[in-house]
DNA sequence: CATAGACATAGACCTAACTTTAGGTTTAGG
DNA sequence: CCTAAACCTAAAGTTAGGTCTATGTCTATG
């Protein structure tokens, strides 16, 4: 496995600029470089890339991905803090998924009103008689 | 329910310049306004507020919730499209859900990993023994 | 062995969604 | 009636996370 850039970006669907990007930032540690200066993805390095990409979808920030891939080279005296901050992680996505749910369940409501209201031609009946959930989730 | 600017940032925890901002945008139709310029949000401006913070979850952009916001200006003839794009919106909110929970899965490995680890005071052991489940999503 | 296509760097530019600033007006409470 | 707090506008500034440009070097292939 000795990638080229091009190929990496292609498939992670990354822009070769972010790639670049990514490595200007130091979140892709150790990787190499041949003599004339282009950069070879080894295996490490793709596998950076797969964690990167996981914590992105996560919502971390591009520094705080920065401070774990940090601590990953700083060896076993880091341990405890990257999984404290696999923990938060695990609660952030967590609430983010039930957020989503709860958006979700509004979004299906406007799913059945329009549907109706489409059926009907106009708004008018649907509003009057359908009753709206949102204020249970937002008042 | 004639709520001033203020009482209303924190009722939807806004910041005040961003409602004042969302106003600008259109995204509040008919904004009452007094004798002397101060806004005055009533049931309809709430609801405007309760629709946009909703559809800003479901990951819109601002641009995309003025369109929305325009077709409910317009009455009956948009209903169609307001449909589709609520579709469009449950379709991207499934979608992204599922991606949530798979990056949680990872997430979750990751938590055992690190626990082991802890326990251990190393990373050596739980490297070589541990399976590692990224390759099933990501290659 | 020429050359198109892929690679490199530095640094400027972009976009969305706010947020802050500067300078001024309104209003509610003691 | 004074004044602090809350409101106003217009416009500049901020931030994250890229993306693009200019300019130049490398390399695979017909």
């Amino acid at each position: 496995m000795r990638n080229t850039i091009g190929e990496v970006a292609k498939k992670f669907n990354l822009n070769i600029s972010t790639l670049r990007y990514y490595d200007k930032e130091g979140l892709i540690p150790n990787l190499e470089k041949n003599e004339s200066g282009i950069r070879i993805f080894d295996e490490e390095a793709v596998s950076a890339l797969i964690a990167i990409e996981c914590l992105k979808k996560s919502g971390m920030s591009i520094k705080d991905i920065k401070t774990f891939i940090d601590w990953c080279q700083e060896g076993d005296e880091t341990l405890k803090e990257r999984l404290e901050m696999f923990l938060a992680r695990r609660e952030a996505l967590q609430s983010q998924i039930k957020e989503l749910e709860s958006t979700l369940n509004y979004i299906e409501y406007k799913v059945e009103y329009y549907t109706k209201a489409v059926t009907d031609g106009t708004e008018k009946m649907v509003k009057e008689t359908m009753s709206n959930p949102r204020l249970l989730n937002l008042q």
